[in-house]
DNA sequence: CGTGCCCCCTGTCAGC
DNA sequence: TGCTGACAGGGGGCAC
């Protein structure tokens, strides 16, 4: 899917058009987007108002006020985009058709359109009051660019675990919003070959994986994320991240770094990316502090 | 609990 | 020109 610098940028995109704005109604066209029946779907979110557009992990969360016969609860419209899902907000004087594929139409006051699109139906859309918010948000690990996700955190928590560390940073239970492109690519930046045993990192690869996987999010939400097929921004451009991938999708292609060649091996069922030089899968047991590239 | 495997679904591309 | 199989930013369920 559309990653955590993905599904940021979508926030950001939809944040400025939804403020305050009131959902009028919403069309569901592909119930299997729900865990509930439409009808039920469509009476959660009809007549609210947004007061926030966010992000929890790789889900854009929308929260919404009450409802003009409802107590106080402020709820949150929770969009995991699987692979291909996407949130485009449709202008108010846009008579274009809804494209293909199109999940939900959600309509609002002011003429405009939010529009939930996804090829593959993977994705899931779901509205939670707020305990319900508060037990699914629980299950998720640590926001990674949040100020308390230390070193030490990361250290201690891989130190735990014997999953090969590609498999470690794509469990959302344990760090929320790492996918397959940014955790090989983190990877990469700290030469860490993703199949080693997450316990067997040293404190110091701990210590540059923390640095670099947070840089790596950072300049990636900069760029408007990763487009390499579905994923498009709010208004439907592409992200430019893709010019900085250094190991995701480049088997075959040279190394930035050490100009040997980029391979691809199957780890757990997915494709992961290495430069098998820069990344050696046996122990470092090089002393030397290497600076990442 | 951790881990590996299969499946959900549609589209695209390489190879025959 | 087709057909087939592999593969794709995810994640839930199940067996071990």
């Amino acid at each position: 899917m559309p990653e955590l610098p993905e599904a940021e940028t979508i926030a950001r995109g939809l944040r400025a058009p939804l403020l305050g704005r009131s959902i009028e109604d919403v069309e569901v066209l592909k119930e299997d987007l729900l865990s509930v029946p439409k009808a039920e779907f469509r009476a959660s979110l009809r007549h609210r108002s947004v007061h926030g557009v966010g992000r929890r992990g790789k889900n854009v969360v929308v929260e919404v006020g009450p409802g003009s016969a409802r107590g106080g609860d402020v709820d949150r419209l929770v969009v995991n985009l699987g692979m291909s899902g996407r949130l485009l907000r449709r202008r108010p004087a846009e008579p274009a058709p809804l494209p293909g594929h199109t999940g939900l139409h959600f309509r609002l006051d002011d003429g405009s359109a939010l529009i939930y699109r996804d090829v593959r139906r993977f994705g899931r859309l779901a509205v939670l009051p707020p305990d319900a918010y508060r037990d699914w948000s629980r299950g998720l690990g640590p926001e990674p660019l949040a100020d308390g996700f230390c070193a030490r955190h990361l250290i201690g928590a891989l130190s735990r675990s014997r999953s090969p560390v590609r498999s470690w940073l794509l469990d959302q239970r344990r760090i929320a919003g790492v996918g397959n492109i940014y955790a090989n690519e983190a990877l990469a930046r700290a030469r860490i070959h993703p199949g080693r045993p997450a316990r067997d990192l040293s404190p110091d690869e701990g210590r540059t994986l923390h640095r670099v996987l947070r840089s790596v999010l950072r300049e990636a939400i900069d760029a408007g994320g990763t487009t390499l097929r579905d994923y498009r921004t709010a208004e439907g451009s592409e992200g430019s991240y893709a010019d900085a991938l250094r190991v995701y999708g480049r088997e075959g292609h040279p190394c930035t770094r050490c100009a040997g060649t980029i391979v691809r091996i199957r780890l757990g069922g997915r494709s992961a990316f290495l430069c098998p030089r820069c990344q050696p899968a046996g122990q470092q047991h090089d002393s030397r502090r290497t600076r990442p590239t």
